[in-house]
DNA sequence: CTAAATATTTTAATTAATAAAAAATATTTT
DNA sequence: AAAATATTTTTTATTAATTAAAATATTTAG
C-alpha cells in the first residue's frame, strides 16, 4: 500500500487532473466552489461532481464536507498550478515557437498538460526563456508554484486615459476574432480608453501607433487588460 | 453510427495505439506476427492480445483470421508509422531542443506520441527542420508515412574495412552506456572495422580522428551501423 | 500418421474509471 | 414552516482493459 509521503509524487488521472483545475479556476474567482459551479462549468451532473468530490477528499486535495462549498487544500492548489504551468508553457511553446494562432492551441494544450514528467517542464520553461505569461495574457505559475497575481480589468471598467495592455479575451468565438482583427486589437496591445458614451456604453479607444476607434460596449466588457 | 468514410480519421486508444506500434515492430523485423510475440514483447497475456486482434482486426487494422498469425493491413500501417513518427519527432525535440541525453527519452515519448493533433505533429517537424533521423539512428517516416529502409548492421557483421556509421544502440542499459562512453563511440561515430578476431570474438575498430581500440564481442553485437 | 506439446481462442469473471437517473436528504429561500 | 433548490446516496450502466481456466486448433516429434 502506497502512502503519502511529503517526498512521494502523487499521480492523478486526466480526469482528476481537470478536475482539480477547473476547481482552481472557480476559486479564483470567488474563494470556495459549489457543486453546482463545477458541474456547469465541466458540462457534467451533480452526481458525477459528487463522486469526484469524495475521491479528492480521500486525496487530501480538497477542504470538503458533505453539502458544503469546498475549496483546494494546500496540496491541492499545488497540483492545480502544477497543471496550469504545463498547460501555459505549452500554450506557449505552441504560439512562440511552432508558429499556431493564440486561439489555437487550447484544445492541444488540454492534451499536453497531462504529459507527467517534470523534468520535460522544467526543460520546456527553460528552453522558452521562463516566460511568465502565456499567449492569452494569463501567467505562468513557476515550478514553486508562484504566480503572478495580474489583475484583469475589462476595458469597460478601465479609467480614462491610463495606459494598459490587452491581456486576454473572454469571448474566443470565431465573430470574435473577426472583430479583434478588424479592430486590429490583439494580445498585447497598448490602448487607452479616451472617451465613455453613456447612452450605449460604447467607448472611444486608441491603440499604440494605431487610429481612435469606438467599440460596443459589449465588445469592451470581453477584452481585458492590465493596467 | 460513425462509418469509416475514407476522409474520417479514426481515433485509437492510447492501448490500441501502443498494440498497432508493436505489431509494425514485430512485422518488420519477421513478415508476420505470432500473438504469443506481441503477448512477450508488450509483456501481457494471451488472452488479452487475442481480445485486441479481434478489436483491431474489426477497425480493419489488421489481416487476421483465427489461430493464424497476422500482418497490418494497408490502413494499419499507415496508423503504426503515424505514431513512430510521433515518437520519433517527439525523441528528437526532447533531444535537440530540451537538451535530454539520448538515452533518457524513451518514456517521455512514450507519453508524446499518443497526443493526437496532426497539426501539432506537422508544425513540430517543420520546426525541427524535418529530420530522417530520431536520436538513437532510426529513420522518422514523413507526413505520407515514407520511411528510410535503413539496414542496420551490427558491428560483429560488418566486413572489413567498410566505413559505418554507429547508427543505433541495441542495449541501453547504464553499464552498456559507460563502455560507450569510455571507446568514445556514440550515435553517428564513423567507424571501421579493422580486424577480427576469431579466439574470443573481439574486434579492432579504428573510430574517425580517434584511435584503434579493441571491442569485445558482446559489445560488438549490440552496436549498430548504417554501411 | 498419431500422440503429445504448444499456441490460440473462448468463456466467464474481474477491475477500474467514469457517468448519471432516480430517490433521499440537507440547506436555503420565501 | 413550507417550498424551492442543492447535494448526496443508491443503483444502474458503460467502456476499456485484463486474465484465469477451459476448450479448441495447430504444430512437432516420435
Amino acid at each position: 500500500m502506497h502512502l503519502n509521503y511529503y517526498f512521494y509524487k502523487m499521480n492523478f488521472s486526466h480526469s482528476e487532473e481537470n478536475y482539480i483545475k477547473n476547481i482552481y479556476h472557480l476559486q479564483d474567482e470567488s474563494g470556495e466552489v459549489a457543486a453546482s459551479s463545477l458541474a456547469a462549468l465541466m458540462q457534467t451532473k451533480a452526481a458525477s461532481v459528487t463522486e469526484m468530490l469524495k475521491k479528492l477528499h480521500g486525496k487530501k486535495i480538497i477542504n470538503y464536507q458533505p453539502y458544503k462549498s469546498f475549496s483546494l487544500t494546500e496540496s491541492g492548489l499545488k497540483t492545480a498550478l502544477e497543471v496550469i504551468r504545463k498547460h501555459r508553457l505549452w500554450e506557449y511553446f505552441l504560439v512562440n515557437k511552432l508558429g499556431f494562432n493564440w486561439d489555437a492551441v487550447h484544445e492541444i494544450a488540454e492534451e499536453l498538460e497531462h504529459v507527467s514528467s517534470t523534468e520535460l517542464i522544467s526543460r520546456l520553461d527553460s528552453f522558452l526563456g521562463n516566460p511568465m505569461f502565456d499567449p492569452h495574457g494569463d501567467p505562468i505559475p513557476d515550478s514553486k508554484g508562484k504566480i503572478k497575481m495580474v489583475k484583469h480589468v475589462a476595458l469597460s471598467e478601465l479609467p480614462l486615459k491610463i495606459p494598459a495592455k490587452v491581456s486576454s479575451i473572454k469571448d474566443q468565438s470565431a465573430s470574435m476574432l473577426q472583430m479583434l482583427k478588424h479592430y486590429n486589437i490583439h494580445i498585447g496591445s497598448n490602448i487607452k480608453v479616451m472617451r465613455k458614451f453613456e447612452f450605449d456604453s460604447s467607448i472611444e479607444i486608441k491603440i499604440e501607433k494605431g487610429p481612435v476607434s469606438i467599440i460596443s460596449g459589449q465588445l469592451s466588457k470581453n477584452i481585458y487588460c492590465i493596467v
